[in-house]
RNA sequence: GCCCCUAUGGCGGAACUGGUAGACGCGUCCGACUCAAAAUCGGAUUCCGCAAGGAGUGCUGGUUCGAUUCCGGCUAGGGGCACCA
């Protein structure tokens, strides 16, 4: 039968717009179906949809799509991540607005998107850069800073010297600022920020709650937050070093078992201790001042020497009124953890038996291995940290360390000093607040005047949004707001005399942590959410599935599970605290790198052959020689990137989607091959081709299903197909769907062909079960290659589109065979094949194992030991 | 340094809860159709061996009738955190 190919080029257009026009995928929030949000993490408008976009979108809309068909009313939206530097740097660069550049992008990739025959509902399009949008951002900033979530103080900042501004502690990596690269300061500076670490506690536990979350994920959130269990522990200054007004000295500590171990006290050089003892100390205030002043970078810390001036404090041990401790200054000690000084206990801290052995410090072992000798065991140049038992600490000897932990906060915090117990047990968090405040123009900004007089004042209500001014340069370095000639200057909301805006603005992840709310309804103009659209029943929260890449498992999510509470604090939520219920991180879209004498070269300019089975790449222009790369992550500076542009043009989207969520599991990297495109389109050209045929001879058959014979092998298999897909679909195992899918059209094939060349002789049966099986096919496929599916529909004739079509139902009776062929091992190796009827009892199974020849052989007249039957599975006959 | 993950043919990967290892795809080889090519279709493809047969899921030891799967010890690769007291 003479097929035309499908051309998609042609079809995808065509079905884009039915759907379109039929309005298919724009959601009603008073729809009665139940609901299913997905949600993929949206883009920034850099300028193109890149391939890795393509594998995030195709993802998300498989999931919509089959929700869709199982009956939810689905919430699929997608909107623009739009505020940040690239528009910036654009400006600067190019000379072109911000707003404009940013705007052009979008349209260009909205475009791009739109190509891709995504079910998305645009009518909630949203822009984080819209005024319509960001208004409601700056009541949300308001609104927490009632509620006591925000807070302007005064704190050594990361400052990020290329992109002149100060960057939040989770956006430092490796001491870098995340999109610069430049190794950060510390700097002193008055910043907002967001209280996150009022929630530390609750933003560690739920993470338990969340069961739909990636392992590694929820691990990373938590090692962030960073719980520790122990103890605060004043020690009292001894009489005659201490400076004036001062009678203690605070530390935070996890080992007070350690206690008599302790050899040393080590400050901040910015505890308020050093800084009076340097009164009067100039060696000490120069100490401090090169400390402070020394690698300020993360980098350089790291490789700092640990280095410490006594101070001619001491303190007196808790538990031995005789026994004093020197107080030094350390620069290895952190003021803005714990409380800024901690107590050295040698033995069981390599870091603190480093310092002792470098200022002669005694070194006490107080924790041995259980079979160690307490006479002899000593410490030199390692410290002990592994579990043992307690020694030479007088009235904790023969503990484990962690009675002694006990015994100690016990007793501590039972005696006093001044009028707060010695001891308090305390529980520590590593996570820090969120510094929310930006040196830069294009973003939000944050609705504060300043006066002389009343200081920090918000924006009133009815004068948001504070909109950013249209006229910018980006002529001098540093915040074009704060250049800006009138839009900084206004009067005070409270008393009216002139003060100044703060020409700061909201870090980017301010923008998305809250835009899966928006969503739910876009249109409200007074308000960020409409509790209907987010709460109870009717509620679109929590999104139940959210798609994303792993490099904001820490980031973005976090961030987003603090405003989900900080929402609910301030009423604009009410049910949803976790507002992602289901997350899944997909893995990056890879390519081999090319490598010639000019440096890296892209894909589409290289040529590879094979000679001698080996592969050869060269330069298409002009033949000289490349060197085939490691495989990558897709970047520009390496050149190894596909557009997805190009494989759509020439392939089609289905093409493009079907390879994206094939052969890799979707939460590893997957390797764009130019083979692979190849072999996915073929399969777009055999479905096409089989339905097509198909179609011809099934004209006037109505669907049904095979009883027996071939058609009752069609019948299975198609209903097999059926279950298992959607059970792999459910999972996100689209890879394993895919594979579903080639073997039953690997099955239909052959039957198809029999059909037709049988012809008018085929019977009845046989025909009927064909045609169910195809609509079938049409129907699985439709969530990955929606557009086949629809012209596939189409051949059919049965009316309606794909898109709006019910997922096939089952019959469990057919996902089942009557026969079990039981593989039949003797000693656990297979050495044998037995065929035999499903409901047989394990009895019979037996009896027909022992009967093959092979057992037979094997047992020689004698009797088995044994023999295993597991129903359904295997048999093993042990000898 | 601490925490975590991963390891299966030439390649991507599959294998439910401990039950036939290598589904499915890519590549390669052979064949059909064709004057030829493209497209398409059929077959083969873990390794050793002509074969019978044997070995085999990073290495190593264990549990079990039976281990890719569970447990112990290693090795390699990847990720996260990192002066956090």
């Amino acid at each position: 039968m003479a097929t035309e190919r499908y051309n998609p080029r042609a079809s995808e257009p065509k079905w884009q717009k039915a759907w379109a026009e039929a309005k298919l995928f724009e959601t009603q929030n008073d729809d009665p179906r139940p609901k299913y949000y997905v949600l993929e993490m949206f883009p920034y408008p850099s300028g193109r949809i890149h391939i890795g976009h393509v594998r995030n979108y195709a993802m998300g809309d498989v999931v919509a799509r089959y929700r869709r068909a199982r009956g939810f009313n689905v919430l699929h939206p997608m909107g623009w991540d739009a505020f940040g530097l690239p528009a910036e740097n654009a400006a600067r660069d190019n000379k072109v607005n911000p707003r404009d550049w940013t705007y052009a992008n979008i349209d260009t990739m909205k475009r791009q998107l739109k190509t891709m025959g995504l079910s998305l509902d645009w009518s909630r399009e949203i822009a984080t850069c819209d005024p319509a949008y960001y208004r409601h951002q700056q009541k949300l900033f308001l609104d927490f800073w009632k509620a006591g979530l925000v807070e302007r103080k005064s704190a050594k900042v990361n400052w990020d010297p290329e992109d002149m501004t100060v960057l939040a502690n989770e956006q430092v990596i490796d001491g870098r600022g995340w999109r610069s690269g430049a190794l950060v300061e510390q700097r002193d500076l008055t910043q907002w920020f967001f209280k996150i670490t009022a929630m530390s506690q609750d933003l560690l536990y739920s993470l338990d709650t969340l069961e739909r979350w990636p392992d590694k994920v929820k691990l990373m959130q938590a090692n962030w937050i960073g719980r520790s269990e122990g103890l605060l522990l004043r020690w009292p200054l001894a009489e005659g070093t201490a400076p004036a007004g001062e009678s203690e000295l605070e530390v935070y500590t996890t080992r007070p078992d350690t206690i008599f171990g302790a050899s040393f006290m080590a400050i901040a050089a910015d505890h308020p201790l050093a800084r009076k003892a340097a009164e009067g100390n100039p060696a000490l205030a120069a100490f401090i001042q090169e400390v402070k002043h020394g690698g300020t970078s993360a980098a350089e810390i790291e490789t700092a020497e640990k280095k410490g001036f006594d101070t001619g404090i001491r303190v007196t041990h808790p538990f031995d009124p005789a026994w004093t401790l020197p107080v030094y200054v350390a620069n290895f000690v952190l003021m803005d953890y714990g409380t800024g000084a901690i107590f050295g206990c040698p033995s069981g801290d390599q870091r603190d038996l480093d310092f002792a052995n470098k200022y002669g410090l005694p070194v006490v072992p107080v924790v041995m291995p259980a079979d160690a000798d307490a006479a002899t065991f000593q410490i030199t140049e390692t410290a002990f940290t592994d579990d043992g038992v307690m020694i030479n600490s007088r009235f904790l000897d023969g503990m484990s360390p962690a009675a002694a932990f006990e015994k100690v906060a016990d007793l501590l915090e039972q005696r006093s000093l001044g009028n707060r117990p010695m001891g308090e047990r305390k529980v520590q968090f590593r996570l820090r607040d969120w510094l929310i405040s930006r040196q830069r123009y294009w973003g939000c900004p944050i609705p504060v005047i300043h006066c002389e007089v009343c200081g920090a004042v918000p924006v009133p209500a009815k004068n948001l949004p504070v909109e950013l001014p249209a006229e910018v340069s980006f002529d001098k370095p540093g915040n074009p707001l704060d250049h800006h000639p009138t839009w900084k200057h206004v009067d005070c909301p409270q008393c009216g005399k002139p003060a100044r805006r703060d020409t700061d603005t909201m870090d980017t992840f301010v923008d998305s942590s809250w835009y899966f709310a928006r969503f739910t309804d876009p249109w409200n103009e007074d308000q960020p959410t409409t509790l209907s659209a987010v709460d109870g029943k009717r509620g679109w929260l929590p999104v139940n599935q959210y798609i994303g890449g792993v490099e904001h498992a820490i980031l973005h999510l976090l961030y987003s599970r603090f405003y989900a509470r900080a929402m609910k604090a301030t009423g604009h939520l009410n049910d949803a605290v976790e507002p992602f219920e289901g997350l899944f991180t997909q893995g990056m879209v890879v390519h081999e790198t090319y490598k010639g004498a000019d440096g890296w070269a892209a894909p589409s300019d290289v040529r590879i052959e094979e000679v001698d089975g080996k592969r050869r790449a060269s330069l298409i222009a002009d033949g000289s020689p490349v060197e085939i790369g490691p495989i990558e992550k897709m970047s520009k500076s390496k050149k190894n990137t596909v557009s997805p542009e190009e494989i759509t043009d020439s392939y089609g989207a289905d093409t493009t989607r079907w390879f994206m969520l094939s052969d890799s599991p979707p939460e590893r990297d997957v390797e764009w091959t130019d083979d692979g495109a190849a072999g996915a389109h073929r399969f777009v050209q055999r479905v096409w081709r089989l339905v097509a045929d198909g179609a011809e001879i099934l004209d006037s058959v109505a669907a049904g299903t095979g009883g027996e014979g071939d058609a009752l092998a069609v019948s299975k298999a198609a209903h097999k197909s059926v279950k298992q897909v959607g059970e792999d679909i459910e999972k996100l195992a689209f890879n394993r769907a895919i594979a579903r899918l080639y073997e039953l059209v690997n099955s239909l094939q052959p039957a198809l062909a029999s059909i037709i060349s049988a012809n008018a002789d085929a019977d009845a049966g046989s025909k009927a079960a064909m045609r169910q099986a195809l609509e079938f096919l049409v129907l699985l496929i439709a969530p990955m290659m929606p557009h086949l599916a629809e012209e596939c529909w189409d051949a059919l004739g049965n009316g309606g589109m794909a898109a709006e079509q019910h997922w096939p139902a089952f019959d469990p009776v057919l996902t089942v065979d009557n026969e079990i062929v039981y593989p039949v091992q003797l000693n656990g190796k297979k050495r044998g094949e037995l065929t035999i009827s499903r409901d047989a009892d394990q009895g019979a199974v037996e009896k027909a194992a022992l009967a093959l020849d092979a057992v037979q052989k094997a047992l020689d007249g004698k009797a088995p030991r044994k023999v295993i039957v597991v129903p359904q599975r295997i048999v093993n006959v042990v000898i």
